[in-house]
DNA sequence: ATTATCGTTTACGTTAACGTAAAATATGAA
DNA sequence: TTCATATTTTACGTTAACGTAAACGATAAT
């Protein structure tokens, strides 16, 4: 019944190449005050499943161009152990901004693609007019 | 017939204003070869609904974390006035790649939407059990 | 014609997000 | 235990994407 899977843990190595970034990049992170690894005796970062689930979170933000700071905010939602009523509410509000936020990278992301689809359409325009009929002309060099 | 809306021209602090940027930020696109203006016969900048339209593209890849560099490709497609075949080819391929790239962003975007709605929930959760029953209490300085 | 405002180039400054290197431990394998 | 790696801290370096300031020319309004 007390069963809860403590038995994961992950080397900084093992985190970096899992998620594909430099060991620097996640004491980077460390630094700023993104994630709170656990440490070995010998004074070894040691990462739960959890930590890297958040590390990803992290990865995830910044591939929509968020900045660190902002993903702090973010999840700063997410540990605030010690946080008082009031904190708790700023965090539920900042989160319910980023959800309209997303909601309009929903959109943006559609604007985004039918740019993309448009000039498209122009290139595959100008390379029929170009080729006439073929490009069966084998000149290679 | 010969029907253009060639009218509409846009300053430097238009565009600004109208994007939300500051002319620096558009000077330094122009200086990366983003963008080419027009020039009055005074050497000022003067931009089309076209050039602004390009303009909005960029912005909106830079909200999605793309660099300069990666957008500077993606329009690369745009202005291939004097491109020839081969090098058109090759912007339809980047093109299609990043349309790929597009759909991956999507389902991060879903993603990121679900992680922030979970940690919503356990905020509610930790909040509904620290007010056990109301907060009636009026205190407000 | 004369301001006031806007725009231009040039160039140095700034900040975020790491990269890189050094010098000293820790850990795992033989 | 000893050697080969992996990790740690500290600290300076780098790059993209602008910010800021100076010194000067262009335009618009009066």
């Amino acid at each position: 019944m007390t069963n809860k899977k403590n038995t994961i843990r992950y080397s900084i190595s093992d985190i970096a190449s899992d998620l594909d970034v430099t060991t620097r990049t996640i004491r980077f992170y460390e630094e700023k005050g993104l994630i709170m690894p656990e440490r070995t005796a010998g004074n070894q970062r040691v990462y739960t499943p959890r930590n890297k689930a958040r590390l990803k979170l992290i990865l995830r933000g910044k591939r929509f161009g968020f900045s660190l700071d902002d993903i702090s905010e973010m999840i700063g939602m997410a540990d605030s152990d010690t946080n008082e009523i009031q904190q708790i509410e700023k965090s539920l509000a900042f989160g319910n901004a980023k959800l309209k936020e997303i909601q309009e990278r929903r959109k943006e992301l559609s604007l985004l693609e039918q740019d993309i689809l448009a000039t498209r359409e122009k290139l595959i325009q100008r390379i029929t007019q170009l080729k006439p009929s073929n490009n069966l002309n084998r000149k290679e060099e």
